[in-house]
RNA sequence: GGGAGCAUAGCUCAGCUGGUUCAGAGCAUCUGCCUUACAAGCAGAGGGUCCGCGGUUCGAACCCGUGUGCUCCCA
């Protein structure tokens, strides 16, 4: 087979994904392996694939492959989320497109453009997943609107209705006009903003003309004041109890309240109290009985009850009335003010507090088993710091506002009858029996029960994820429920720790009885080399999927997980992205070489003069390979990339390869052939989970493969614990090559000069091991062994061995070896004064542990032979 | 305003329960090499007051206090 120069990507892409898929290896039924299970973080149906989906299905795509590696029975069930803002916003862009709007329209003509919609693009962020070459198993593949999943989250809503946990009420919610719907806390984003502090003054209804200013970022409210408060303690305001003032404009006469929330210091200390339109405000209100006058309209403009500016928008009022105040002499001053303003999460427009009645879910209760779970760890954190804010917010927590005035999503179940009654059911038979018991008499006639206008909030069907994706609704016995839940890791971002993570645990405990998942593991945000958030608006996110054809699913793998510490920011860097290539590039050569020894193996050669090196790659891989593991459980995959990539372009390259290597056209020992392609294949194991196409094309070139026989369901051998004493002689094969490469760069010899080596050590076991490769390995033509100084020669320390190098060509300068000696033996001595100190002093050796005394004793010893040999080698000189 | 976290080489980060000589890695930098696996490479090298100050300890990058700067979350 002719090899291509270099890894092919995109074909390698496309026929192993379709060669694992169309083998079953994805597929997951229950057996008698123990399940690994995660369940997909389900991107929103409008969605495009993004770096923080490409860090993130990678992360989990790693702990899949690693598991399925390691005798579990792996599955990862893909999905998607219905996501009723976003997708609403979308359809109506589309109809709008169309020339149709959506008021014009039946809640039904729309839902069945919605659905169009997403038949056609609602697959396509799934299907991006499939070039990032995530083993998704995608018989699962799971939808929040799907039929059951509908009847599992209307399931839901009626249980906790009929719990008491479930009411209807009026409360302040945060309103986004543009989407004309309640949002929940969470669905604010707080952005800081210069706005201007408008100082304006109200008439005070005595016979003097007198007033009392109060500061305001939002004037357009003043038309729905209904007091001014002021601290009770504020001595400057202590003559106005009992009095009113009038409302500018308007002069409507409204009282003068005191009370302690106020701030003294802020503005004039003096608050116009709007109980419509402020959280604060509200509760003041409701506190002092104040009315409320609902100024807004739905959609941002003024109501009819503002009497001026009547479907004027909010923010054209506020310009025009600033303007009025003035005029009307009301205006005392303007200053700058930077303030936190709240924005729509979903559609970025300034959010409106608003009184309005929604449905809400108690959360004190659902709360507790959750904050429980995870501050004992048994739902464990990683990085465990998000345990803080997991208890900061679970220990506040508010109810949650689960309705939304949208229509794409799961219809509240409740019906009203003609007077209001209230009937919530499965389905609208179950209600109309409920209003056929509690109201015989009317219930002969038409039924006539009206169905809620709203759908639930989003986050309210997400949270039922781990438990409905197998199916808990219907069949809640199940196997594969049994033996898939609780799911083993969630991985997601820290951002929807509130949104999802705390609901899915909270979920978990209610419905099943048991928590979600095991363990959450956290990622970072992903954010540029600025360190700045990568985000749309900003256009500093690069086009995935156009990265992922020039450079290849590898390279991208490798460039966002090669610095993504957990939990902490991945700075992404296109420079990670050719480091990446560069890996790929190198093992693709490295299988080149190796490949064409095939053809050039020898049955029975003499080969112990490599032997070392084949001894010494073992114990690499034995020691590496637990070290692996170890980072693996704890989540350290970026490190566990680092510490692959280092073995295989060190150690294997740099190190092994060039230790066995066959000279020009020379033959190979079968022996070492083999030895060499089976450790290939461990290292392409390690790196599997990373670089998961480019190790299985390799897997099946460096060696005929049975059907069947694929990297991606090999399991991982069991490793004996490594020799210590050859990793120990291998560190010193590499010091010694270095050290006479380096002396002969330093010496001015050119790589084909050789030159004769001299040692005198007292090792000489090692050299009988190891004096093949190093001759080689530095161009000696030949290595003695002495026991005096060579004169005419080059001398170098290696730990405690001296080396004289003879080389024709060289103009040795012993000046210069002097004083690099003379700097050494300098360093020793001083080092040893230090540890002695350390040794003299009787408290330390009273209060440190045994083994750091004697690991200073030893380095005491150590520094003393490598004195004496400095000091042997510098009186020669 | 409340909470969490960070500060180590030019950059990104390791440094796990204080104890291998005031510290490691990758990238970047410098020098020399087109040595038939690889110039997308090879060989070699340089580079750090571990943010400032104070304390605990025989011993501090690591623990405590404090100052400074930065980031994130919540209101």
């Amino acid at each position: 087979m002719e090899l291509s120069k270099n890894f092919q990507h995109t074909e390698a892409e496309l026929k192993w994904y379709a060669h694992w898929e169309k083998s079953g290896y994805f597929k997951s039924t229950p057996d008698d392996r123990p399940p690994y299970t995660i369940v997909m973080p389900p991107p929103n149906v409008t969605g495009v694939l993004h770096m923080g989906h490409a860090l993130n299905n990678t992360v989990q795509d790693i702990l899949i492959r690693r598991a399925k590696m390691s005798g579990y029975n792996t599955c990862w069930v893909p999905g998607t989320d219905h996501a009723s803002i976003a997708t609403e916003a979308k359809v109506v862009h589309m109809l709008r497109d169309m020339g149709i709007d959506k008021k014009t329209m039946s809640r039904d003509e729309f839902l069945k453009y919605a659905w169009e919609w997403k038949e056609k693009y609602g697959g396509i962020i799934l299907k991006q997943l499939e070039k990032l070459g995530c083993a998704l198993d995608w018989s699962r593949t799971n939808f929040t609107m799907d039929k059951d999943y509908y009847a599992a989250v209307i399931r839901v809503f009626v249980e906790l209705y009929n719990k008491g946990l479930i009411y209807r009420g009026v409360k302040m919610i945060n309103w986004d006009p543009r989407a004309k719907t309640a949002l929940s806390d969470e669905e604010v984003i707080f952005k800081t903003s210069n706005s201007k502090l408008y100082y304006v003054r109200y008439k005070l209804d005595t016979e003097k003309e007198e007033y009392i200013t109060v500061a305001t970022v939002r004037p357009e409210t003043i038309l729905g004041d209904t007091a001014v408060c002021v601290h009770p303690d504020d001595e400057r305001y202590a003559h106005l109890k009992g009095r009113h003032c009038f409302v500018p404009l308007l002069n409507r006469r409204i009282p003068i309240i005191f009370d302690d929330y106020i701030d003294k210091e802020f503005g004039t200390g003096a608050l116009k109290v709007t109980p419509a339109h402020d959280i604060n405000d509200y509760n003041l209100g409701l506190k002092h009985g104040l009315p409320v006058i609902d100024t807004l309209n739905e959609d941002g403009t003024m109501s009819e009850a503002a009497q001026l500016y009547i479907g004027m928008d909010r923010f054209a009022v506020r310009k025009k009335i600033v303007e009025d105040l003035k005029e009307a002499g009301n205006l005392v001053k303007e200053e700058e003010y930077s303030n936190q303003v709240g924005y729509s999460e979903r559609t970025d427009v300034v959010i409106e507090p608003r009184l309005s009645m929604q449905w809400w879910c108690n959360m004190q209760e659902l709360a507790k088993p959750a904050l429980e779970a995870v501050m004992s760890d048994e739902v464990e954190f990683h990085p465990a710091k998000f345990k803080n804010t997991y208890r900061h917010w679970m220990g506040n927590i508010k109810d949650w506002c689960i309705s939304r005035q949208l229509w794409w999503g799961q219809r509240i179940p409740a019906w009203y009858d003609a007077e209001g009654g209230l009937y919530v059911g499965h389905t609208a038979e179950e209600a109309y029996e409920q209003y056929r018991a509690k109201k015989p008499a009317l219930a002969a006639a038409q039924p006539n029960l009206r169905h809620d206008e709203d759908v639930l909030d989003t986050w309210f069907s997400s949270w039922l994820w781990p438990m409905e994706v197998f199916d808990w609704n219907k069949n809640p016995q199940n196997g594969d429920l049994k033996y898939y839940y609780p799911t083993s890791t969630l991985v997601t971002a820290p951002e929807i720790i509130f949104f999802w993570v705390a609901r899915m645990v909270m979920a978990g405990y209610e419905f099943m009885g048991q928590k979600p998942f095991d363990k959450v593991y956290f990622t970072g945000i992903v954010r540029d080399k600025q360190g700045r958030k990568m985000s749309k608006s900003l256009g500093n996110s690069p086009d995935l999927l156009k990265m992922i054809e020039d450079s290849g699913t590898d390279a991208v793998r490798f460039s966002v997980m090669i610095s993504s510490p957990a939990g902490n920011d991945l700075l992404f860097d296109e420079g990670q992205l050719e480091q990446g290539r560069n890996f790929i590039n190198k093992m693709w050569n490295a299988m080149k070489l190796v490949k064409g020894w095939e053809s050039r193996t020898v049955d029975g050669m003499e080969d112990s003069q490599v032997k070392f090196a084949l001894d010494w790659m073992d114990a690499r891989l034995a020691q590496v390979s637990g070290e692996l593991a170890e980072m693996m459980k704890d989540f350290r995959l970026s490190e566990g990339l680092k510490t692959v990539y280092s073995l295989i372009w060190n150690d294997f390259c740099s190190w092994y390869l060039e230790w066995v290597k066959p000279g020009m056209d020379q033959p190979v020992s079968q022996h070492v052939y083999e030895r060499t392609i089976n450790t290939f294949e461990q290292l392409l194991q390690m790196l599997h989970p990373y670089l998961p196409f480019i190790t299985e094309e390799i897997y099946h070139i460096i060696k005929e493969r049975e059907p069947g026989d694929d990297l991606i369901i090999k399991q991982l051998p069991a490793y004996a614990l490594p020799d210590a004493e050859i990793l120990k002689s291998g560190t010193m094969l590499q010091e010694l090559i270095t050290a006479v490469r380096d002396t002969r760069v330093k010496n001015q010899l050119k790589p084909k000069d050789t030159i004769k080596l001299w040692i005198d050590t007292r090792h000489h076991a090692f050299y009988e091991a190891a004096q093949d490769i190093l001759r080689r390995q530095v161009n000696a033509e030949q290595i003695g062994f002495t026991q005096d100084a060579k004169q005419g020669c080059i001398a170098i320390v290696v730990q405690t061995d001296k080396l004289y190098i003879e080389a024709a060509s060289a103009t040795i300068d012993t000046g210069v070896q002097k004083e690099q000696m003379a700097k050494d033996l300098e360093y020793f001595r001083g080092f040893v004064i230090s540890v002695s100190k350390k040794l003299d002093n009787e408290k330390f050796v009273a209060n440190a542990k045994p083994e750091v005394i004697a690991n200073e004793r030893k380095k005491m010893a150590d520094a003393m032979d490598k004195i004496k040999t400095l000091e042997e080698s510098l009186s020669l000189l």
